[in-house]
DNA sequence: TCTTGACCGTGGGGTAACCCAATGGTTGTA
DNA sequence: TACAACCATTGGGTTACCCCACGGTCAAGA
């Protein structure tokens, strides 16, 4: 199998493909006349492994780990499941800073729907956001 | 004022003071003897816009153009206002992807945790993330 | 005066996971 | 044989910086 032929089989791109062999992830065998990647079945079940791992949120590099076990003969699962909890906290306090950021935007757009717009002078850039200057001090 | 002194009366770092110079949020003066950046008290302020708008949302380049409108001496404020309603947007589709996200893989370490820890074979990696091969399609 | 430590600038690499364009070789087929 | 379709490689772009490393500059103490 080529590479086009193994990226409509597992609907990705060629190029996550290219990427995906060049950290590792894959390792096609090489067609010794023109140097094009030869992927057997192994490679489409381990990109529906990939695509699943990463619906599941987890990052390459933990992807790589788990393949890595695996060649091992160690059992990745304790690894997933830790791995999994620690992305569900990292997520959990993502959609925490990005909804009070969303609270932050909104509330200022609520205090502005009363305020003209202003013409920028020497000193003066745009009121509505430095009416927001120094409100508090917050990490996006 | 030299960068240093700039960078912590305005609570930001050197790097973030270079990066916001190279793409030309920041223009210093030099220092004709050694090259050195000079900032004057108008650079402090244009660095408590640019961290306000950050805090508000912003990106960089939408930073730009409002400098660029003001500098133009046309009002930024009706753009800003557009910004924000997209970055608002924006915003609330991620979190409802990560909300989603997040979901899944609660679902998933829930079902977890009713099988075992698996041992690869030649045809397995990981059952935990092989039982969810599948499920849906999704994009992250 | 010399030295030493704090400061400065520049350049380059790294982050996450790819996308895209350009260039040039290969293959299949009409 | 000509031409489209496919392949590989390289390098740059995305966001907003962080972190070296190298080498020059400056100020203060010995």
């Amino acid at each position: 199998m080529k590479i086009s032929q193994l990226a409509s089989k597992a609907g990705v791109t060629k190029d996550t493909i290219r990427h995906y062999v060049s950290i590792g992830l894959l390792s096609p065998e090489r067609d010794r006349n023109n140097g094009y990647q030869i992927f057997g079945s192994q490679a489409l079940s381990r990109l529906r492994f990939i695509k699943t791992a990463r619906q599941l949120g987890l990052h390459l590099d933990d992807i790589q780990q788990i393949f890595s076990d695996a060649k091992e003969a160690h059992s990745p699962c304790p690894r997933v499941r830790e791995m999994m909890h620690q992305r569900i906290l990292e997520t959990r306090k993502t959609i925490k800073e990005l909804t009070l950021l969303c609270d932050r935007m909104e509330a200022s757009m609520a205090e502005w729907e009363e305020m003209p717009d202003s013409v920028p002078d020497g000193h003066s850039v745009c009121r509505l956001i430095e009416s927001q200057i120094d409100l508090q001090q917050v990490k996006t």
